[in-house]
DNA sequence: TCCTTCGACTGGAACGATCCAAGCCGGACG
DNA sequence: CGTCCGGCTTGGATCGTTCCAGTCGAAGGA
């Protein structure tokens, strides 16, 4: 009398147990899932028994029962936040990808939830609560963070892709990359080009992101001992700004290449330049920032500074697991530095 | 005698269970679980009762425990490609971000996996069979699609974003865009323009989307009337490849408009434009295809095929649900169409 | 010989939810 | 007044795994 739910062929075969496993192989559950677990406490020939037992039912443990006994799940939450349009921002996809890999190097999956944008903490808590994940990676920390803060008083494992601006001490786990060096990076490039006066077009002073890529900027002038005064503009993130803002550090202080704090200003760069007739590369440069897609497309090639994503997926992860491990490593801190993708505009 | 696991304020309180509800409510875990699940078999009263406990002890049941029980995960299964280095294509981010969305409003996540490239199955059977997702959103069927039919054999639900197009009548559930449709809009549009010589650049013959949004040229070609012959390209999709064939085509058969296949094409054709001195818009009109962030901050503007990438979502989750509810309804087959995106170019 | 130690393996309990069958209770009916 | 019925509520079993406390047999020491 097998039970009226396991009619093969009508219904989909229901997945082989740890119980069938044992069976076939003449052991018990535990054993089985010491194979699998521990194998170093089994006696080699039962070990072989069982594996082959379990590669021929093609037994994989079921994920809802493990995650229910060992209250964990095996799943990282991301919240998802898609590029804004009209902008040339395009980190999310690239990052993603790396973690997705990486995470599943390391065993564990990435779940992604989406919240209110004017909420940061929406998302975070229900998935909390049902024990849905076992930890977060924080990505949208441009602005304060409270969701680092509120998890760490939920002692939350999470780690953030951002440094804690707003509290440079906070104890957490967090991985960011430098980008006043990334733009110092960029800066000391042109100057080695032979520019003198170079233009730095960044956003508003409140974004501790942006003021801290003009510090690269404002250092590689300074160190070569090049004046910053009325080079500088500051305007929102978008190509139109980046066009009015180029267009009036031409008119007063006549720079012969841009730095910018994103591909989205730099583009913004490019159409003054064509609007005038100058070739972007030979008669003034531009340096963007986020290696987007734009920049690897656009005419003649946008130099960028590039984020190495891909590190900081490993880095993340890293600290993750040294946050879910056993016995639990201390949160880490990583500053990356990224590097610079040259193409024809500089 | 509490366990030594559970010592409030050195290690994290555990969440509230079922049992715990309960007994503050006075009533069974059973009636709890109806209150949450189907709160018309209780007595108003008895439910306020119950409810009022969950709110005060901040419930919400066990994701591990429900799935165990009720075999399923809510988790849907999508597997992450991203976007080609060096292309425009940035569908993945948009469309990721509207399934997130829509599937968080049906009750689903979304959990991202990843593959070897080279082999379009890697990924999908170990979720399946440690049960970890529920279906699967299956989105690279641009040659064939092993998934589906591998998934049709292993009875596991899924949808796929694609038609199948190597056996346009299977029986599975899929939502796809009309491409050709997309590009019979954009020559239309070109043509009231006044352009009578429009070229088309797109992906070679042996691949089926390309063959398809190609059929959408000469369909409205041919409607008006106008003649194909030595206006169509078939090349590699690369800026390069795009900006090659553009220029043999203005030199061949003179063409005052270019219909593209992608947006990594059409700026491949914005490249010969400008290499030529000729200005894309007023001189030569380009149409590209996706919309994707280049075309919205490229000069002059690319007019570009946008897909409906929100509402394949939506009807992606809905035939999703169909397949897991009870009882499943059938598979559905839809089939969006897109939209023009005008700008500058055209 | 007997006791201890140790490695290898076993069986029962537990994780926290849902399903199931049975129980309780008040009202209607004979 | 007893029985039946239907609406609510209850306790027990169950999903598939891992944890825990043991059992068993062989080896080693006194």
């Amino acid at each position: 009398m097998s039970g009226p739910t396991r009619i093969p062929g009508r219904v989909p075969a229901a997945p082989p147990t740890l119980a069938d496993v044992a069976e076939r192989a003449g052991v018990s559950r535990q054993t089985v899932s010491n194979a699998v677990n521990n194998p170093e406490l089994l006696r080699p020939d039962t070990l072989t028994r069982v594996q082959e037992a379990i590669a021929e039912l093609g037994y994989l443990p079921n994920r809802a029962a493990r995650n229910l006994r060992t209250r964990s799940s095996h799943l990282i939450g991301l919240r998802f936040s898609p590029a804004q349009e009209g902008t040339a921002n395009a980190t999310m996809d690239r990052f993603v990808h790396s973690l997705v890999e990486t995470s599943r190097e390391a065993g564990y999956h990435v779940l992604l939830f989406s919240g209110d944008p004017r909420d940061p903490l929406a998302g975070y808590d229900d998935l909390l609560r049902s024990t849905a994940v076992d930890a977060f990676v924080v990505t949208d920390t441009y602005l304060g963070n409270p969701q680092a803060r509120w998890l760490e008083t939920r002692r939350a494992p999470f780690v953030a892709f951002g440094r804690p601006w707003d509290k440079p001490d906070a104890p957490h786990a967090w991985v960011d990359v430098d980008g006043a060096a990334g733009c110092e990076l960029a800066t000391t490039h042109l100057i080695e080009r032979g520019h003198r006066r170079i233009a730095w077009i960044g956003w508003r002073k409140d974004s501790w992101i942006g003021e801290d890529r003009r510090a690269g900027w404002t250092r590689a002038m300074r160190a070569h001992g090049l004046a910053t005064t009325g080079l500088a503009s500051r305007v929102e993130d978008t190509v139109h700004s980046g066009r009015s803002a180029s267009a009036v550090l031409l008119d007063e202080a006549d720079p012969t290449a841009f730095v910018c704090a994103s591909d989205t200003l730099a583009m913004g760069v490019l159409h003054t330049l064509e609007e005038r007739g100058r070739t972007p590369g030979r008669d003034v440069a531009v340096v963007g920032f986020d290696d987007s897609q734009v920049a690897q497309v656009v005419r003649p090639g946008l130099t960028s500074v590039r984020q190495p994503l891909e590190q900081v997926a490993v880095e993340i992860v890293e600290a993750l697991s040294g946050l879910l491990g056993h016995p639990p490593r201390p949160p880490r801190q990583v500053l990356l530095t990224p590097t610079l993708a040259l193409r024809g505009s500089s």
